[in-house]
DNA sequence: CCCAACATGTTGCGTGCGCAACTATTCCGG
DNA sequence: CCGGAATAGTTGCGCACGCAACATGTTGGG
């Protein structure tokens, strides 16, 4: 054989990183779908609590989230629908739609956070040593830098790399 | 405010990993797509190929790949359906069911990797010092042991940690 | 030996997503 | 100032997945 490139270490290496992800996102995404918050949901929320005026144009949201416009447009659909966000036409470009979060919504995730961090310091942060996690998550910066320019779209403009 | 849990560093952390991977995700997805090969069933063949007998009981595979036993036999049906894998029944279990990958499968799996591997290269392994990949992965592989137990499922039953 | 609990795999159904096509608006070159 | 290119968002369509119900086969207790 030439090596086997069926077993080459960087097929691993991504491999250890899409199970970890997929490990984690499963057990997370199953707790928040119990308490009313599916993933997607949850996410979106977050992102438009943390924006400035807690609020987010369409498009920014989809960068952030990852997901196509159609994909953000729906999702803000249901978000709408069961009143955690509502749409705001944006007067400086009459295309453009704003999400903003409700009180409802606000408070909805308020609620969910805490039982959140549980477990994700059950399963993530709290499997390693501090300094572990410092050193994990200045590597996974440097990947995610590289793989998704654009993760804080919408934020401001200005600035190099914030918290 | 007591400090803002939206802002908790925990969150941030987890964020990185999911935005790592997605996006490393949605980059070398796009490209398997490009190749005829979707990253599900480019996953399952890479599984079959390098397990004994090139072949695994559908419950394995579903908990290798993390789907569940429908997403499983459903993905194994459109490998079927392509001649890329068969399924054989099991002897020793007549509920049973292997997956095995054909010739034309292990051939297809194995043009697809070269090019693969250069994409991994490009936005991954290659992003990173070879020691610095080192770290992350063995961080990865811990955090991995806890969220996904059973990543190995239906290899063997008697070692700890291989390759 | 038999029946109850369990395990494996398949199928009906609902859902969330991406792609492509479409509308509405903005931007820009001439 | 006009018309074409680009951008923001929405919608039709198809697809892959999970859940629940089911069919089949296995295992263990009485």
């Amino acid at each position: 054989m030439t090596g086997s490139p069926l077993h080459d270490p960087r097929i691993t290496a991504v491999g250890l990183l899409i199970e970890t992800h997929d490990g984690l996102q499963r057990r997370l995404a199953k707790q928040l779908t119990e308490v009313g918050l599916p993933r997607a949901e949850f996410d979106a929320l977050l992102r438009l609590a943390r924006s400035d005026h807690e609020r987010l144009r369409l498009h920014d949201l989809a960068t952030q989230l990852d997901l196509s416009n159609s994909g953000a447009s729906r999702l803000v659909d249901r978000l709408v629908g069961r009143g955690l966000v509502v749409r705001a036409t944006c007067d400086t470009d009459r295309r453009g739609a704003y999400a903003v979060i409700t009180d409802e919504g606000r408070s909805l995730i308020g609620g969910a956070i805490p039982a959140h961090l549980e477990l994700i310091e059950e399963y993530y942060t709290g499997v390693l040593e501090p300094d572990e996690l410092d050193a994990l998550s200045g590597l996974l910066r440097k990947v995610r830098d590289v793989v998704h320019p654009g993760a804080e779209a919408g934020t401001h403009e200005l600035e190099a790399a914030p918290a």
